[in-house]
RNA sequence: GGGGGUGUAGCUCAAUUUGGUUAGAGCACCGGCCUGUCACGCCGGUGGUUGCGGGUUCGAGUCCCGUCGCUCCCGCCA
């Protein structure tokens, strides 16, 4: 029985068509003589109706055996159902089948969870992804993933963009993540390292002539994960020459702008906002800031410069700050919300959270007004622009604990007090990131994006005398504060790249050792060039409304980095180890060698 | 590596507060009844290593120690 149909589409007007579904049992309603069954497909929904008076014995029969989630195969005739028998929860609710023959292709056991119920645990649901899948939102995530994936590939391909497979078997460099590396069997002892991202060979694509390269390209990085990490994951990956940033801000945000639209039915405005990354760490304490809603730093610092509060006093005397975060309306918080927010600033290594009332009657209160003079509260107020009701949030640290701290519960702040409007997609590009950052515990200074970033041309001659103060020509572009991409121009001049590498204290050895190709390429004729990767998956994960990339990922690990499912990561035979020249020294294999 | 949450029937949960009879319920499953249901309904039944290991106790799902899985966060993620 060849399908006709599928579940989704029949409707009143098909009245009296002889159809052919297919699909799973979704449910089965014996009534002893009439039977009921919602047929299901990946499009919807139809009820099946299995009468004696229409459906032969054998058949009735047959519709007596089905659970759950059998497949089958019904072939019938559609009929409007009578006026009070109209299902509207149901697109095809205004018909049913009634069958005249049916086939079961394939029986099932009970299913070792209730498919519909979205609270089973998720080691669970991931033992069997397929059918977590099969009925949950997973499967519309998947169909919109596919959807956006069409859209990068058709806008790119109009502008000229050249899609590139690059390898999985790469090679391992000493800078960023740790790498998953695959043994080689004819190579004892040497190792290939699956890819952190397409980085160099999409440099080396330009040094070929291509121009301009995409790819929507898997990526690898074994690392500890999170709700927005995976230990593979996607990028769309993009590359282009004779370019500026503008050039490839350009394209990056025409191309989101353009996603929006299709898929949400947002017109999101372009050029996206620019923010420096110092104005958007001094005002959103977060590199990538969620700028749906206010509740902006105000800098306490100078106000509290000589103040008799001794913890405001010590951190400032050694190089901290003091910030804070005024939400509006919150002066009568409770001690215990002022204690959650208390613990949520901890976690980040605030030491405290100080905090003010603002009362109706315009004075201030609260625990810390006691330490703080007339003129200190009086220029406190000025700078928060707190208003009567309001309350004030003080931390006092290292400008970097104050600000991961204050970055975190403005974030808190904002969703529990429904700040955040669920429809607003705000966009925003970070810009002038520092290039380098000092690194205590090697002891050197490091690439803050990677060592192929180029610096800012006026910020050169600081590479040597202050290598902190160097603005690298690298940007990210943020959604919701979710950092959903980065990228740079890059350096083609061959000198410029040995400086950088010689900066980080990479040897002219190592160096030629470990990028020696790209080096040998700068030296052949490379163009300028630039680029950018969008994290295609945390993209998606937005566009879907879900809370983890989990959700837009087929067959996700967990956060042990674990296929639950397949059981991967596993032992392998001695055998396969042996023809590898590998020895485990600990772990399951171990003693067995 | 660190901190938080969680784990009882195939699934979702109760019993844990204050240690005390045979660990209960709904769904699923098995058997029976039912011709207009759409979470169909009704009657009956099967089903438990309370994640695992150890300890305290006359007695542990409950208290203690360890350990494992899942998850959220910090570190980490050029």
């Amino acid at each position: 029985m060849k399908r006709t149909h599928h579940c989704g589409e029949l409707r009143s007007s098909d009245a009296g068509t002889r159809v052919v579904l297919n699909g799973w049992v979704h449910r089965r309603r014996d009534l002893g003589g009439l039977i009921f069954i919602d047929l299901r497909d990946r499009e919807g929904i139809t009820q099946l109706v299995v009468d004696p008076a229409a459906t032969a014995a054998e058949q009735v029969n047959t519709a007596q055996l089905l659970h759950d989630e059998w497949v089958i195969a019904a072939r019938g005739t559609v009929r409007q159902r009578p006026g009070t028998m109209v299902n509207p929860q149901l697109a095809t609710g205004e018909i049913e089948v009634v069958v005249e023959a049916l086939d079961v292709l394939n029986r099932a056991a009970p299913m070792p969870f209730h498919l519909d119920d979205t609270t089973v645990a998720e080691d669970i649901r991931l033992r069997y992804r397929y059918l977590e899948i099969r009925r949950s939102a997973i499967a519309r995530n998947l169909r919109l993933r596919h959807r956006v994936a069409k859209l990068v590939r058709d806008f790119l391909d109009a502008l000229g963009f050249v899609e590139i497979e690059t390898p999985i078997l790469s090679k391992s460099t000493p800078e960023g993540a740790r790498d998953y590396l695959v043994p080689s069997r004819v190579h004892p002892g040497a190792f290939y390292a699956l890819p952190q991202a397409p980085q160099q060979y999409k440099q080396l694509l330009m040094v070929a002539g291509i121009e301009r390269y995409f790819q929507i390209a898997r990526c690898f990085r074994d690392e500890d994960l999170r709700a927005d990490r995976q230990p593979e994951f996607t990028q769309v990956d993009i590359e282009m020459s004779f370019v500026d940033q503008a050039d490839v801000l350009s394209v990056s945000e025409r191309m989101l702008a353009h996603i929006a639209r299709e898929i949400l039915d947002v017109e999101v405005p372009t050029p996206f906002p620019r923010l420096s990354y110092t104005e958007a760490m001094n005002r959103y304490g977060s590199d990538k800031p969620d700028v749906r809603f206010g509740l902006e730093l105000a800098d306490l610092s100078g106000a509290l410069q000589k103040s008799s509060f001794r913890v405001f006093r010590r951190v400032l005397d050694t190089g901290g700050c003091v910030k804070a975060i005024s939400p509006q309306g919150l002066s009568t918080a409770s001690r215990r919300t002022l204690d959650a927010w208390a613990g949520e600033v901890a976690g980040f290594g605030a030491k405290g959270l100080a905090s003010l009332r603002v009362e109706t009657d315009g004075s201030v209160g609260g625990q810390a007004a006691k330490f703080l003079s007339e003129d200190e509260k009086r220029d406190i107020l000025g700078i928060t622009a707190a208003a009567p009701g309001d309350l004030i949030l003080i931390v006092a640290d290292t400008p970097k604990v104050v600000h991961a701290a204050l970055g975190h519960l403005r974030r808190v702040i904002a969703r529990d007090q429904g700040l955040i409007s669920p429809d607003r997609f705000a966009f925003v590009w970070v810009v002038d990131f520092p290039l380098l950052e000092f690194d205590d515990e090697n002891n050197r200074y490091v690439a803050v994006h990677h060592p192929f970033t180029s610096p800012r041309i006026e910020d050169v001659p600081f590479l040597d005398s202050t290598p902190e103060k160097v603005r690298a020509q690298a940007y990210d572009v943020v959604l919701n504060g979710v950092e959903i991409g980065g990228g740079s121009i890059r350096i083609h001049d061959p000198g410029m790249q040995a400086r950088m590498f010689e900066r980080l204290g990479i040897s002219a050895e190592e160096s030629e050792d470990r990028f020696g190709h790209l080096l040998t390429a700068l030296k052949l004729g490379a163009p300028p060039h630039g680029g950018i990767a969008l994290g295609f998956d945390r993209l998606v994960m937005l566009l879907a409304g879900a809370e983890s990339i989990r959700d837009v990922i087929a067959f996700p690990k967990t956060t042990r980095a674990a296929c639950l499912m397949t059981g991967s990561p596993a032992p392998v035979d001695a055998h396969q180890l042996e023809e590898l020249h590998i020895r485990c020294t600990t772990g399951v294999d171990a003693d067995s060698q």
